[in-house]
DNA sequence: TGCATATTCAAGCAAACGATTGAATACTAG
DNA sequence: CTAGTATTCAATCGTTTGCTTGAATATGCA
């Protein structure tokens, strides 16, 4: 009886711990991190996280084991993708946890802002600060993540210039109105990227902190709240 | 340049994989969920969680490593707690995320539970419809876990009669009312072992799923919610 | 001061893990 | 059918992890 109870438990743990596991190998964080942001082939993920094919392969596999990712093959590649949207979530809990908890995050942003010669923080825009402007057409929103990743889904209204096309397509952007340039999240530097750009060039401009995803995150709780009050 | 980027990315996944190793570990996540019930000892820890105090003890300064506990010496005792509420959710939300994802955890319960021949979902009851009936004096909440859980925070109006005391405690109990227990949550067998107890000896019994920190984790977010609205 | 108790530390061992390599499989296009 | 491409599989190697054991440290109490 005492035993059965304990085994209960434990095998229970143990489930839990896939979840932990997944989440324990800081590459499998940052295909997570990607796959946040749209559905992506192997080929792609390993690329972008700097890992060799059959090592992504092998990092999906345990992903997918623990459930949190799923894949299905289109023809030729293999189409990985998030298993739900409260996968994303989760990540988002704990890279806010990490933020908040790990003084190390702080430190290693910042170090690495400096070096560039970057004010980090300086720059930033809320969301809702952004919202406001963009509602008074004050502002034009900027996507700078790759292509693929914008038509996954973009912040309504957001124009789409990946970073390393921004040099090449300046002239697209309009002199007076200010820029807001976005792309992963709080940890991506393609939109810091931009902003050096886009300043250097005499545009006005700055950086959004959140992605997509945070903005979509944000903008389902405030929905889900209004249906709950309303109702 | 790039690899300076790379470096970054490297060193801001590591960090974020601190928090995932923690909860990479079943036993570390047992000790996480106690942790969410209320402060404790190594030694109360180590018990509870059928470990030797040594290794739980090595597991609790992982834990307090990825800064999701912390520790005070207490005389002769050292007090383990939780870093903030913000652990308890983010640990809420692990297992919520198991438990919509991993099949195998409705599995284990299911066998556990078929095994005991007591039906697990039948009796539970919602939050809400507690809520209601607490309100209008129908049932008596009873909390069988320990007393030291009890005092470190229950649901209001509650009532402490540990598991392991029930039986011999049974007489304090009205006999019209019905009763509903509660334990640390949908995972914890103490609720359902009350029940079976209490439905043996003629009263009507029945179990609620959430735990006291679910609860409160639940009635915080509503409260939010109604200061946001009335704002 | 010295003994008892709670906790941590240190060493050792088996198992699991992450990365690498090279081969195998599955699909497409010519 | 064959060549080429995307992905997975299998074997290997060095590291890390979790657990055990026994000793060391720290605090409280007689």
């Amino acid at each position: 009886m005492a035993t059965s109870h304990r085994q209960f438990k434990d095998r229970i743990y143990e489930q839990f711990s896939r979840i932990g596991k997944a989440v324990s190998a800081p590459k499998r964080i940052e295909l997570l991190d990607l796959l946040c942001q749209g559905p992506r082939t192997v080929e792609s993920l390993a690329q972008q996280a700097s890992l060799s094919v059959a090592n992504a392969s092998q990092h999906l596999r345990v992903l997918r084991a623990a459930r949190l990712i799923e894949s299905e093959k289109q023809g030729l590649y293999v189409e990985y993708r998030v298993a739900d949207v409260e996968v994303c979530r989760f990540f988002f809990a704990l890279r806010k946890l990490a933020d908040s908890h790990l003084a190390e995050v702080a430190q290693v942003t910042q170090t690495y802002f400096a070096q560039r010669g970057v004010m980090a923080a300086a720059s930033a825009v809320s969301g809702d600060e952004l919202l406001r402007r963009v509602r008074n057409g004050e502002v034009l929103v900027l996507d700078v993540r790759p292509e693929e990743e914008f038509r996954a889904g973009h912040i309504p209204g957001a124009r789409s210039i990946p970073i390393a096309e921004l040099k090449a397509r300046l002239r697209e952007l309009p002199r007076g109105r200010e820029i807001v340039a976005y792309c992963r999240g709080p940890y991506c530097v393609m939109a810091v990227d931009a902003v050096e750009l886009l300043r250097k060039h005499g545009y006005r401009a700055q950086r959004m902190e959140q992605g997509v995803v945070d903005w979509r995150a944000r903008g389902w709780r405030v929905e889900k709240e209004r249906e709950r009050v309303l109702s």
